[in-house]
Order: structure tokens, then sequence, then C-alpha cells
DNA sequence: TCGACTTCTGACCGATCGGTCAGTACGCTG
DNA sequence: CAGCGTACTGACCGATCGGTCAGAAGTCGA
């Protein structure tokens, strides 16, 4: 593994932990056992260094809709699948993903940071595409927002971890459950009307 | 609204849009019109404003779990009244919220965020006392931070604000599905075994 | 052997941070 | 008027930040 790639590593699992503004160059370096002075020289800037570290999520996501729109014939028989496939994803980056969300406000004039907003956009207008009601949105923000809450708890040494494949099981079915309009009523629906 | 109370305020919306790290003293104290000597004045150092900024919302919370054991009838019935009232508070202190669920990982050192992660350990042991069943609890930390992004999301001023009373019950709706164990059985259950 | 290139480093820079401190303006009480 | 506590401020401090720069060390082909 080049210094570059130990490099990446080490600033995502950081940004991850301790936020991008709560992690200082010398500390990456420190981390990798290099100086500061050889992260910059491998990139241009903080920002740069952040950068390199969330494209390869941002690229992942990005495949991900834009194999979206071949498979038009039955949206809730293919959700399953295009869900397991966004979990997966989603898990393969946890990192960067927890990165992003937990982040993206306090970094919002970073420019990786406007793409990844513009990715979440393009997913969700395309996910409610036929029923852009906020309770749709609302709901699909919720299991997204919730699911990479999770993966960021999950990457924290702290608790036990929980096994991976039981974790992965419960994400998909969550998110699939908050996706989909709601089949079956509810039992006792509280005071609200509706 | 004394001096103290106005700082309080402004700290509040720039601990949650910008992040802690993200705010400085300085732009706290522009914000009123006030000079940073007079922050540190009333607030012994930024972490004390934090705190300050931080409490009311913690101590809401704490009132809640508080007076939490003394329905003990019937869990899935008291379930609606809870989350109703635990929702309110949420969007009352949503702020604090945003700052506690998105920033708790880069500032799990600081006391006032140690105390609001003791608190989550204590409602969450307390909603799934009987069944903590990894995915019963998995499903329950969706949904709480999902509706704390959403909180979160609500107080910035881009896209389009949602109607208030609309976003709570589709707030409540959502939790109370993921914090009930799923009562009826999904349709189709994709290529998992269970 | 001699440059040329890559990799990496320590010394250094200006800016900004949180925080300290001496002092000022003001209102109240005697 | 003097004295005192509250509210507030500008000047200043050490530390740390991201970033620049000149140069050292190693590799490689001519």
């Amino acid at each position: 593994m080049t210094t570059r790639d130990t490099l990446v590593r080490a600033a995502l699992e950081r940004f991850a932990r301790y936020g991008y503004l709560g992690s200082s160059i010398q500390q990456i370096a420190a981390d990798v056992g290099a100086s500061k002075s050889s992260v910059l020289y491998h990139f241009d800037s903080k920002e740069a260094l952040l950068e390199a570290a969330m494209a390869p999520a941002l690229d992942a996501l990005s495949g991900i809709i834009e194999s979206l729109p071949e498979r038009r014939d039955d949206k809730v028989a293919a959700a399953p699948a295009l869900v397991t496939g966004f979990v997966d994803t989603l898990l393969q980056h946890s990192a960067a993903v927890s990165i992003f969300i937990s982040q993206r406000g306090a970094l919002q004039d970073v420019p990786v940071i406007q793409r990844g907003n513009e990715l979440v956009d393009t997913i969700a207008s395309t996910l409610v595409a036929e029923a852009p009601s906020t309770r749709a949105l609302t709901r699909l923000s919720i299991g997204l927002a919730g699911v990479a809450f999770i993966l960021g708890e999950a990457l924290r040494e702290t608790h036990q971890r929980p096994d991976p494949a039981e974790l992965r099981e419960v994400l998909i079915e969550t998110l699939l459950e908050l996706c989909l309009p709601a089949a079956c009523t509810r039992a006792p629906q509280a005071e609200m009307h509706t």
C-alpha cells in the first residue's frame, strides 16, 4: 500500500471519529508515522485530503443512481434489491457516509460535500418521484439518516460491536419499511387525525 | 432578555449550524453585537457556554425519563402518548438535539455531551427493557437518529420549511412504528434468510 | 559520475484560536 | 460625594492551525 493510500485511510478514520474540524494534518500524519509536510506533499490541502477520502464513496453512490432508471417495471417489486444494494454500498463506505451525514452542515462550503448534497437530492427525487409527499420524503430522510448514524456508531470502539450480518439485515428491512408506503395499517394510531 | 440569554440563543444557533468546533467565541459575540470578552465574562469558557446552551434540553429529557417508570400497565398502549411527549420535547429543543446527535463523536470529552450520552443510554435501556434484542435496539437508534437529523435539517434556511404540524405527526408516527415490534409481517422479504 | 525525478522533512510564516487581565463606564447605596 | 459591585471592553498572551519553502535522501537512466 502506498503512503498516499495509507494517509487516505487514516484521514477517513480521523475525520469520521473526531470530525474534519477536530482533526489536524499533524495528527493524521502522526497516525501513519509521517510528517505534516509529507501529507501536504501528497495532497494540496486539507480539503484535498478530505476530497480524496470521500471520492470512492461518492463514486460508488453515483454508480448506483446512474444504473437506476433502467429498471422501470415495478417499483415495489424492485425495491428490495435496490435497497439491499444501497445498504451494502453504505456499509462498504461507512466512514465516508458517517462523515457526510454528521458534518455536512459544518462543511457546507466544501466542494466535495456539495457534490454529496447534489447526490442525495438526486436519490431523494428519484425514490419519491411519483409520490413526492412531505410524508414520504420525511420517512425516507429518517431512514437514510438513521442508517448513516448507525454506520458511524458501529465504527467507534466503544460499546460492543453488533454482528455485521445481522446489522445488515435489520438496516435493509427497516429502510425498506420506511421507503415503501405502509401497506398494512398500524393498530393504535394514538389521537392523531389522518 | 438579558445579554446572557441572548448569548445562549446565539451560541445554540451557531453550534447547530456550523458545529461547536466550527464556531468561535468571536463570531457568537459578533452575532449579538458584543465583544469576545463579554462572552467570557458571562461564561467561564467556550465549554461552559455549550453547557449552558444544552442544559435546558437535557433537563427536559431527564424530566421525561424520570416520570417514566410510573406508568407500568401496558407498554404498547402507553407508547403513543410517550412517543408524542418525547417528540414534542425534541421539537422544542431541536437545536440542542441536533448538536448532540451530530457532534457527540467529536465532542466525546466534553462533560455535557457525556451527560447526554448517559441520558440516551437510559432511554434506550428503558424502552427496550424487556426485549433488548439487537434488532429492536437498532430500529430504535435509526428512529431516534433519523428524527434528530430531520430536526437539525429543519432549522437550516436552505430548502423549503415543511409544515411544523405535519412534520410532528410524521415523526410521531414513524418513531412509533420503529419502536413497537412489527406486529404485521411485511410482504416481500427479499432473499434474506429469517 | 552526473543530473533529474520522486519522496519526504524541519524550519518557518501569518492567522486565528481560547483565555487572561487591567481598566472603564455606570448605577446604586451610604 | 465617596465607595462598591456589575457589565463590559481592548490589548495582549501562548498555542495551534493550515500552508510554504529550501533542501536532504534515495532511485534511476544516460
